[in-house]
DNA sequence: CTCAGTTGTAGTCATATTGACCTTAACTAA
DNA sequence: TTAGTTAAGGTCAATATGACTACAACTGAG
């Protein structure tokens, strides 16, 4: 909204004052191999931040809203910053803006969380001040960014259920294997292979290829390739013109 | 986010700049009788703009953070100031931050939804400048006020299922008919009554008290009252403190 | 005082969905 | 050739859902 309903000496005075800082911040997650089970599980790269406050803190990629940038379009930045990739999805996570978020200046961040195919060049591009890290059981974040992907967690676990968000973490084709793997990394337990096969042709909107991934020890399984409309994908966020 | 992991010198004047104005607005849904069919039925509180841009159109309750209110007590405040009612129910919606949302300035808005039971005193209170309208089938709004509460809409429906929004719209006891046409008013469409009531006991958390609603020309309802342990309301936002 | 009208409440029944489990198919490595 | 492994399909009981019927409990008209 643009101004109040009944005008007021306290909102004139307002008005004049300075504003919140805006910032867009945002949680990026990525499937990778865990280091101990080889089993995919939830990874995320924070950078490190170079000033005070919590100057050699990790924290989630982001940075002030410009004038000429969208909501999105600004978190696509971070994003292609941090990592150098584009999303498969991209949407808004919340708008965080307790008093004391930051020690000095108050601070509004939009904060938006993605979903990337990791390529080995941006796995590559870790560095002193960009890392990857598993999703679940981070050190201590700045700021209140512990919190702010504990809630991306949740949101994303949630969000399963609805089905098509899973395809954003895997390739063009994919075997119905890979699909469990993903539930299984992003809801933290084991699934029935048979009974998540059979849910998945009932609701999910995925068509067989007449391909097979060769290469395993075993009977090769056949590669699925999604087909929802990417209309319905952003489905529970407005047009992002707004 | 409060700085960009790679300083650029676009980075550096950006920051230098006038910030994007924040403000925050408010989609108040209560219930009240149709006047044609009497049914139970969405209504929300909207106000008239005094000044350009947009002057004389109606549009959401809110205006710009101040910087000593958290985001959700300026919008408790937006709604107290519109209709003299405290919020059963108050939830983040979404950050709207299109750049040609209002035609002078950039203005993000942080938007807000809330559940009111409006007294008798809550509804006199309309004015040339307040008024409550019937939340479907609006009349143009001001800025982009007629998506965001087609958004709230969208969400306030999706939210039904899982139950527990449905009795904030209601008083302390309730019958389980009472609770259908809740359900009936937001999702428009009818429902079973033996069904509703039979889906209720296994899922809701209600439970029955001894009291009987007396007065209609029929067998008398029993009363229930609503159990859901308060910290599960909010499912879904995070801590207001952030 | 009786009965028609209305709404609350409980139950039935066919169908769909879910979770646990079993069986067979198809491949590789030893 | 065989043991091991995963893919893929099926069965079965338990549970949930939607359409519908039957009965209960009240008011108000006559």
């Amino acid at each position: 909204m643009e101004r109040t309903p009944f005008i007021s000496a306290a909102n004139v005075s307002e008005r004049l004052a300075q504003p919140p800082a805006l910032a867009i911040s945002t949680v990026i997650f990525a499937l990778r191999p865990s280091e101990s089970s080889g089993r995919p599980t939830l990874w995320l790269p924070l950078v490190r931040r170079i000033r005070e406050p919590f100057e050699g803190m990790w924290a989630l990629p982001g940075g002030p809203l410009t004038q000429s940038q969208s909501l999105q379009d600004a978190a696509a930045t971070n994003l292609a910053d941090t990592t150098g990739l584009t999303p498969n999805y991209l949407e808004q996570l919340y708008a965080f803006g307790g008093l004391h978020r930051s020690p000095s200046q108050r601070v509004v961040s939009i904060v938006y969380w993605a979903m990337v195919q990791p390529t080995e060049a941006a796995l590559a591009r870790e560095s002193d001040n960009v890392r990857w890290f598993r999703a679940d059981g981070l050190a201590e974040l700045a700021f209140d960014h512990n919190q702010i992907v504990d809630y991306a967690l949740w949101r994303l676990r949630n969000k399963m259920a609805y089905g098509s968000i899973a395809y954003h973490l895997l390739g063009e084709t994919f075997t119905l294997a890979q699909v469990r793997e993903v539930y299984e990394a992003v809801l933290n337990r084991t699934l029935d292979p048979a009974n998540f096969r059979r849910q998945l042709k009932q609701t999910a909107h995925i068509e067989a290829t007449d391909e097979y991934l060769q290469g395993g020890a075993h009977r090769p399984p056949r590669l699925y390739r999604y087909t929802g409309d990417p209309a319905a994908e952003n489905s529970g966020a407005p047009p992002s013109s707004l």
